[in-house]
DNA sequence: CCTATTTGTTAGTGAAGCATACAATCGAGC
DNA sequence: GCTCGATTGTATGCTTCACTAACAAATAGG
């Protein structure tokens, strides 16, 4: 892609960094974008986001699961989390269950539609990460995803 | 598409990534979840957020960029560029000029207050990359840079 | 001149994040 | 049992941002 012209810079200013190309939070911002943008392209046909699908997927691993629990787990406050299971119940792809021991929980279940959907949507994260993938050795892989951990942990 | 990296853990059966922690995407999107909340903090006071920083950070550094450029290096469409160019404008901290040569460009340049508000930007910029580098040795933040930006580029 | 492309503009849609306020529930201490 | 504070879910509204579609003006190429 384009080489920028903005390599000049004034180095010897101490102002903060030199040039956008040279932050590392413009570069997680761009890389997300990408991938942001690859995912929706992918999950057209599903009609999924990425929030969409992390919420199924951890549903699945963790059934009965809190709905805070969910949002602490995904990084989202109790609103967003609260419209984003209420759009997949809508969608029939997940019920929420008055938690017996402890009347202000909600516990969140798949129902069969979720499930379905879900592998779908696991199928098309398949190809979404193989295109993501491509660009590094596994060895790379291994240590990116340890790096953005230290980040969002 | 290198000699990669689909070594996609134990699922002999072929059905996509066994957790949601393997899959890389998941961690971009929360490590950008991160860095944008901390962005957010830091920039309260400023009430930039990092689009509106970007732009005006990439207009001081390539004065009299057209619009639509500025949306191709920021990786915006036009409606998404156009916007911000607006939301800038309105505030003063930039101008559109007709382009003399191209009737149909509108070439950016900051204003005193938008190259003001910019200095200020830098100063909280280094504050938050100093956040977020603390994670990583030098050599680690340079990889990390590199990979991201195969991913972006 | 005619046509296709580029660029900017406007309007509308939708997802997300955030703040706030409110109700129900739970737990701890009196 | 009772009150008080914290947790959890819910509802509402606001803002940013990405995308689409349509349109106008200017340009470029035949």
């Amino acid at each position: 892609m384009a080489q920028s012209a903005l390599i000049e810079s004034k180095d010897g200013a101490g102002h903060g960094p030199a040039s956008l190309d040279s932050v590392l939070g413009f570069h997680i911002r761009l890389a997300h974008g990408a991938v942001y943008r690859h995912f929706t392209e992918t999950f057209a046909t599903l009609g999924l986001t990425q929030k969409q699908v992390s919420t199924l997927w951890l549903v699945a691993e963790m059934p009965g699961i809190a709905q805070s629990e969910l949002g602490n787990r995904l990084r989202m406050d109790r609103a967003t989390a609260m419209s984003i299971v209420s759009r997949m119940q809508e969608r029939d792809y997940l019920w929420r269950e008055r938690c017996p021991s402890d009347g202000r929980k909600q516990l969140l279940h798949l129902t069969d539609a979720g499930k379905k959907a879900l592998e779908e949507a696991k199928a098309c994260i398949k190809e979404h990460e193989r295109w993501l993938k491509s660009r590094f050795t596994s060895d790379e892989v291994k240590k990116l995803v340890e790096m953005l951990a230290r980040i969002h942990e």
